[in-house]
DNA sequence: CGGTATCCCACATGATACTG
DNA sequence: CAGTATCATGTGGGATACCG
């Protein structure tokens, strides 16, 4: 595939699973990026940080629908210590956390635009590769 | 973000959940990516695939540590039904079948290598984002 | 207000055996 | 050779209650 640049493609192609390390010295970067975007609300927690953030906890909770507080408060904190989302809070009475995006965040967004770009193409036109 | 064409920023930003329809009228193409290459396998196969591809069933199995033939198979099977693998069948005895990528993966590729080119960059420059 | 602590379950994945 | 069938298991995520 995939991979095209030498390092990258040793990395991805001899990463044989998720937690072992490549012979380029470090874990499959693909793997970590999975890692760190992967699960069922994180895309979206992003997205709507994106959007509508700096915004609070209870707020950002109305904007994605269906989510828990469980999943919500445990994304966040991945989110942050993977370094994606900001968390700052004012101590005030009652506290006041508002969250938002890191630039990493700014990079991220063009590559997933081109994700979903090529998954719009492909249903459009599957039978063209077939 | 994430998402600065119009449509795709809508579909993105509204979609709460990976089976909403978006106000676009269609899927969230990002989440539609990410079921198409999400799973614990499905991007290790990708990969040798490309990259040793046309191969055979239990050659492939080889090239991917740890895997079972539950998962291989099963993986297999979405991903040809998704238009990411071809299957070619030998009629002959005992029955040989050859697995290989289709075209769609030679697009995907580019962008898998961004995002692990991200991933890479992040990690190492952490701290300046934040 | 902004979360945690528990408990629970469905489903993704794994192990083993078997077959056209 | 290239899988499928069956049963077992681990974990991601959900429900509910509670807390500083």
């Amino acid at each position: 595939m995939i991979i095209e640049d030498n390092d990258l493609k040793r990395s991805a192609a001899e990463c044989n699973n998720k937690n072992s390390i490549c012979p380029c010295g470090e874990k499959c970067p693909l793997s970590t990026a999975m890692e760190i975007i992967g699960g069922k609300w994180k895309l979206q927690i992003l997205c709507a940080l994106q959007i509508d953030g700096p915004i609070r906890y209870n707020d950002l909770k109305q904007k994605i629908n269906g989510i828990t507080n469980t999943m919500l408060s445990s994304s966040l904190k991945k989110l942050e210590a993977d370094g994606l989302v900001r968390r700052k809070q004012y101590n005030v009475m009652p506290v006041r956390v508002e969250y938002s995006t890191t630039a990493a965040v700014d990079d991220l967004g063009p590559i997933l635009m081109q994700l979903g770009k090529w998954a719009s193409d492909m249903s459009r036109n599957k039978q063209a590769f077939e």
